[in-house]
RNA sequence: CGGGGCGUGGCUCAGCCUGGUAGAGCGCUUGGUUCGGGACCAAGAGGUCGGAGGUUCAAAUCCUCUCGCCCCGACCA
């Protein structure tokens, strides 16, 4: 149930913002604070949704658990589809398409996988629909092998690499699909669970066991690299223990992240399959040395989860904060006027910034709304807007392009037209500035938008920095798990230890980071000098990420 | 799947206990005044109260079943 406060007539909008905002940086104060959106302070999972919805970025399907992503949303998915699509294009891969149904058969070939996957699949059992004789339909026809809709690829993929490979001359195959993909799961949350829900899936097959873990870490590379340059979410990479591992690999790597409620999110994970899919689905090539071998395969994926970290990563109470690089609209231009006179002047200074934006002439296009005119961007999918509904007062359009995490808006109204300026408020830091109309060009927004990304990275990474203890008893663990956060603290690599700390507190180890050395808030803690497990006081090799997680 | 909460115009909710012919605010439409951080006036449109059964002269209200959503647990990208 929403508990939102209500617009009221008169005393809420006099509600000033908190002094305190997003990662305890100051907000500046004299604007005024949304009042559709709960503060994460009050509720911080009432507040997730409100964002999606002020957000305008999807809606709940009629179906229980599955989403409808809104052109919103579904913009941002595009831009990081692009974006990471020309990163697996950069790294050798091609793109091609499998299908969403898998015989059911083909689950039970990998032990593991079946163990891992059997609970959550749709099966689909019927053909046809018939009558049922009381004004519904019944399913009609039972088929002969019942389908499971995907819920990974691994086994019809591994199905047909069988058939493509061998020779050693046709590896290695580096294929990745965009599809969508089916869990049944038990609870759901918009982006980061869904019933159904968009990813990528690469899947590659090697000569050698060294060139499948290569392949592993490269594209483990390549998320951390694109999650904190593009979605400036800055990650810890790690290997999982082997409870969290995929079924069926033989390694799993993730990169982890710091949400701003103190729980980690599993942004990406990158997968060494061995031979286990390999001698399941037969695929052999003939080796150098004329011997039969099986591949080695990888796969590796992120999903429209992403997007959930993104929310919970960088917005605040007033709304979405969107990385630039992945804003649909970059830029919102709202123009201010009073009388008829004015208004024509003003649209055409308006008309004239937003070419000048976008770096010279170029056709506008109405974008959903009639009145809502936008240029695309050259060189890439996103959009500069002119909002020239007649309906809405300038405040009115404040809020609406704020609250959809637009990086830029720009006022311009008759005082800035007789002095040649134009009001910019950033929304990474809701600054307003009076600046020179002249000034903004495509290049000024390029910097705009590059120092907003940062920002926003800085930022992200300051807090996580903040909120990453090392901490040595499980007493002080336990004590400093409620404030949330990652803890750096030694394990004894025993599945009986790990069982047992989820067991006491619901904390999971997160990963165990490849890198030496972590930023905690007391400074860089050594992750690979031996110590105690304080849990079972055994011998530790190192230390390993707790956190409560997504 | 277990525990809790909730389904009433597009949204947020009142009405339910104590049955009697459906309300408010916001939003929407039209006209006017407005417009630099959520305006105001006037006139309108819009709901068989999640669904199905039942009790009753009469059901949003009582009973049964069912569907869905949200929160908390067990499982997961």
């Amino acid at each position: 149930m929403r508990t939102v406060p209500r617009r009221g007539r008169l005393g809420l909008r006099l509600l000033r913002a908190a002094p305190i905002g997003h990662h305890g940086a100051p907000v500046r104060t004299g604007l005024l604070m949304a009042t559709n959106i709960t503060t994460r302070a009050k509720d911080y999972s009432q507040w997730y949704l409100d964002v999606i919805a002020a957000g305008d970025m999807a809606d709940h399907s009629p179906v229980r658990g599955c989403m409808v992503i809104k052109p919103h949303g579904f913009g941002i998915w595009e831009l990081i589809r692009d974006q990471l699509d020309a990163r697996f294009k950069a790294t050798g891969h091609v793109n091609a398409y499998f299908p969403l149904f898998i015989p059911m058969s083909f689950l039970a070939k990998e032990a593991k996988h079946v163990e891992g996957f059997a609970m959550e699949c749709a099966v689909v059992t019927h053909s046809g629909l018939e009558q049922d004789g009381a004004g519904g339909l019944r399913p009609k026809g039972a088929i002969e092998e019942p389908l499971i809709v995907r819920p990974t690829s691994e086994t019809i993929i591994g199905h047909m690499y069988a058939q493509w490979v061998q020779s050693w001359r046709d590896l290695p195959l580096l294929i990745n699909q965009w599809a969508n993909v089916v869990r049944w799961e038990m609870r759901t949350r918009l982006f980061l669970r869904t019933m159904e829900f968009l990813w990528q899936e690469g899947h590659t097959a090697h000569e050698t066991p060294t060139e499948a873990e290569e392949e592993t870490r490269r594209m483990l590379d390549v998320y951390e690299e694109f999650a904190e340059n593009v979605l400036a979410i800055p990650v810890v990479k790690g290997a999982k223990s082997a409870a969290e591992r995929f079924a069926g690999a033989d390694n799993t790597y993730c990169i982890e992240a710091l949400m701003q409620d103190g729980k980690a999110l599993q942004a990406g994970t990158s997968h060494n399959l061995g031979q286990n899919f390999s001698k399941a689905f037969d695929i052999k090539f003939q080796t150098r040395d004329q011997r039969i071998e099986h591949v080695w395969t990888t796969s590796w994926g992120v999903s429209t989860r992403l997007i959930g970290g993104v929310i919970m990563t960088h917005s605040d109470d007033e709304g979405l904060v969107l990385p630039p690089a992945i804003a649909p609209v970059v830029v919102a231009i709202v123009p201010i006027y009073r009388k008829d006179e004015e208004r024509e002047a003003v649209l055409a200074y308006a008309r004239a910034l937003m070419v000048q934006l976008a770096g010279g002439e170029q056709a506008a296009h109405a974008m959903g709304n009639r009145e809502i005119v936008s240029m695309l961007l050259p060189g890439d999918g996103r959009r500069i807007v002119l909002d020239l509904r007649d309906g809405l007062r300038p405040p009115d359009k404040f809020f609406h392009w704020e609250q959809r995490g637009v990086p830029v808006r720009i006022e311009v109204g008759p005082r800035d037209l007789q002095n040649k300026k134009a009001v910019v408020v950033t929304r990474v830091d809701r600054a307003k500035n009076i600046v020179d109309a002249a000034g903004l060009d495509r290049a000024w927004l390029q910097g705009c938008l590059a120092s907003q990304q940062q920002t926003l990275l800085d930022r992200a990474r300051a807090f996580r920095t903040a909120n990453t203890h090392s901490v040595d008893s499980y007493d002080d663990f336990k004590a400093r798990l409620e404030g949330g956060g990652f803890f750096l603290m030694h394990w004894d690599g025993t599945a009986a230890t790990e069982t047992k700390i989820k067991a006491d507190t619901k904390a999971t180890i997160r990963c165990i980071p490849l890198a030496d050395s972590i930023d905690s808030a007391a400074g860089p803690v050594d992750m690979r000098a031996a110590g105690t497990d304080p849990v079972s006081g055994q011998p530790s090799n190192g230390r390993v990420i707790f956190a409560r997680a997504y």
